[in-house]
DNA sequence: TTGATTCGAATTGCATACACTAATTCGTGG
DNA sequence: CCACGAATTAGTGTATGCAATTCGAATCAA
């Protein structure tokens, strides 16, 4: 069910979540089940239900009889999630230095290298964050571990819609290229522990640099919304 | 949403976990949902929520247009899911030697004396698992991160359903007292990488031998339900 | 007996209608 | 002018009805 599904519901969920991560749908806005009707052409019904899952997801929250708001992370519960997210990629990693197949250590040093190249040619921010992405997720699903891979992409979920408040400090993609450098070697040459110290840690830093920027621009909700044209972010 | 509320959908939901946990769905029954409504006197609307939100919970798994049927674990995925939780336990005995207030890690002692009483006066085996379900709680909880709490405890709920097929090898329950042990004393002396080590590996092991025995005891459905009346359970 | 097939009944998915709750507005009195 | 409260209004929660799909039993063929 959570996954492909041609139901209605379904559909709705995916592009309730699509709107969240556009941005279209920013933290603390409201999801009203009638307008979400009429904007989709259904029911209520299927829009409850997708709600329902998004809220299980984590993505949106909701109390009995008002209305589901896109969940809002304070600094505390974000920087909470990194912990966490920054132990499960470090389990992930760990056992990924010992499981991975050749087949899948290869695809992530060419995903590694392409991230190199675009950030010698000063290439768009966006297409590094986008290879950054897949260099954490292939680690992640090297381990072969489908039930840490859900919780481990369950997490990383939620912060999904706070990327495009990452703002691109000067040097910060550089040293997130050397941290990146580290952990593939770390994996490659198959010591586990290493890996795993250092996708957590860099996990970790990761999840200091959003908090501290959301921190600081989140005086009101207003400037929080105007700063979403913000762009640039770093995976 | 997921913590209390006066809803119907949400009292259902309680209602059907319930009946998971006592055995009474046992993995592998069907949900139907005119049934469910009938039983609980209320409408197929709040039933099919409730149902949405244990799809989400991974207690129930559904397909689009098929009914919705108790998770069933094959003995793979339950290695993963111990996999996990070991990680994820060992992450939060990690923290949590460096955390625990002082009140925390008495109340700790304390009931892993109960349990050692209960262990030595040969008590009723049923207490002494939830003992040690507490005792595994409250270091997890001992953290202090409300997302990797949430997180574990979403994993341990997944193999709740399984606890009632464990059984009680010889020695067994001795054996996991002296890991207790081993792990109060790392907590409390603040050794965090002893206790996250402990930890994990006890965790990993009681995996293991549920595993075995689930695979042991599963040539056939019928074989299946009829072990629902071993009550000796570990944890 | 075993296997595939077809047709009917049972069940799910969605839409609509109603009930109840919570917020907002407007009026009234201080 | 402000505080307070009742009525109105939105919006969620639940019930019911209908269409589409699945499941199972009966049938038939090998």
């Amino acid at each position: 069910m959570t996954d492909k599904d041609p139901t209605t519901a379904g559909t709705v969920r995916l592009a309730i979540e699509r709107d969240i991560f556009n941005g279209d749908l920013a933290p603390g806005d409201a999801l009203e089940e009638t307008r979400l009707a009429a904007r989709f052409g259904v029911s209520r019904t299927p829009v409850r239900e997708a709600i329902t899952q998004l809220v299980q997801a984590g993505l949106v929250t909701k109390h009995a009889h008002k209305r589901a708001v896109v969940s809002e992370l304070d600094p505390g519960t974000l920087l909470e999630l990194f912990e966490a997210l920054s132990e499960l990629e470090g389990a992930a990693a760990f056992l990924s230095a010992s499981r991975m197949t050749p087949r899948e250590k290869s695809e992530l040093l060419s995903i590694h290298a392409a991230a190199g190249e675009n950030l010698q040619q000063g290439g768009d921010p966006n297409a590094y964050a986008d290879l950054g992405f897949a260099f954490h997720q292939l680690i992640v699903r090297g381990c072969h571990n489908s039930v840490l891979i859900d919780t481990t992409e369950w997490l990383a979920l939620r912060v999904l819609p706070y990327r495009r408040f990452q703002v691109v400090a000067p040097g910060r993609l550089q040293r997130n290229q050397a941290d990146h450098d580290g952990i593939i070697s770390a994996i490659v040459e198959g010591d586990a522990a290493t890996a795993r110290d250092l996708i957590q840690r860099h996990t970790l830093e990761q999840g200091d640099a959003l908090m501290r920027f959301i921190a600081l621009n989140k005086t009101s909700h207003a400037d929080f919304h105007s700063t979403a044209s913000i762009k640039g972010n770093v995976l």
